[in-house]
DNA sequence: TGGAATTGGTTAGCATACTAACCAATTTGG
DNA sequence: CCAAATTGGTTAGTATGCTAACCAATTCCA
């Protein structure tokens, strides 16, 4: 095992750590690390989000974020409406009980990191985050790969929490709906 | 979200991104991290290993590895035998098949690593591997939770794939009188 | 303006991780 | 030696993530 080697492994088993850490904190309130974020940034967004927004925010693909919406809207801390203006989009939002709530989570949170974090020189920390963040934009950078002749195929990835945003690579073969369908329903 | 905020988000962000990268450059030998993390542990130990000291080397609890291991027999990745000294364990070999492409295997991860890696200052790189480490030290330290009156009850975690180890790792039975334990084998 | 493309959401199916609960074999302590 | 504790492995159930494939609504553009 080379000693380079190490540095995936030490970055897997801190990040896994810290998240076991963080759930095992959350438990008695019932939330977890991916649920405490989701509401986190709910809760931080003026108005209400679409399914898709909230998805791109937390760097997650949007089948994830719809059973995790699934579990969050059972356990009683969202409700989702559809939207007026977009009949597709459905508008998430924050239920009482989570707004009550968020505070504690937030400082549960604040207090895991101020623990992890502590006595840590700021400098060696601020080195830290810059390799991270070289090495993250590095990983997210799209593969380049070879088709056939010679032509190119950009593979699509999931979206970092960043901003980009192109998703849903494949187009789909749709051809045939329901043309005379129209009037279905009221 | 305040500036500390963001190494939680950083830290998870890279380690996930660096993993889809490279479970997105195994899939196409049929693998991913997971399975490749277990093969190579099982190369670069001499003998054949129980269960248990796979998944403590790995840092995963037992119930993870079973069906880890699952998939990898029925994909023939490797075969698990009974122990003939121990009939509470089964003893996992690695397959043929494994051991031809192991070496592409591990190719592939070192590329990835170097990739990533590349032109980030080595003195760098050692600050953050130093705080990584840190905090995982700190992250794994296993919460005194208060019961009742004044009695401390000790919660125990999954071991890290560090060398802390105060389970299973090597003391295992030196004792083994020879019982007449080593005849049947279908 | 009408068909093609894109976008938001969903379902299905899988991979990977966990805890809790359990059985069977082995080790330990009295 | 024997009962209790420990250990190796498993099953069941859940959480969290992914891709592929799909529908319905909206947007684009020739």
């Amino acid at each position: 095992m080379s000693d380079g080697e190490k540095f995936g492994q030490l970055l897997h088993g801190t990040a896994r750590a810290w998240r076991q850490k963080l759930d095992e904190r959350l438990k008695p309130m019932g939330l977890s690390q991916a649920k405490w974020r989701t509401l986190m940034h709910l809760s931080l967004a003026e108005e209400a989000l679409t399914q898709a927004e909230i998805a791109g925010r937390l760097g997650v693909e949007e089948p994830t974020m719809v059973t995790l919406l699934h579990r969050l809207e059972r356990e009683g801390w969202i409700t989702r409406a559809n939207s007026s203006r977009d009949r597709r989009c459905k508008m998430v939002l924050l239920g009482r009980r989570a707004q009550r709530v968020i505070v504690n989570i937030t400082a549960t949170a604040d207090d895991l990191r101020h623990e992890l974090l502590a006595s840590i020189p700021t400098s060696d920390l601020e080195t830290c985050m810059k390799v991270l963040a070289r090495i993250r934009q590095r990983a997210e950078k799209t593969d380049k790969i070879r088709v056939g002749g010679s032509r190119f195929v950009t593979r699509r990835r999931a979206e970092p929490n960043g901003q980009t945003k192109r998703r849903h690579s494949i187009p789909r073969k749709r051809t045939l709906r329901g043309v005379t369908g129209a009037a279905n329903e009221t």
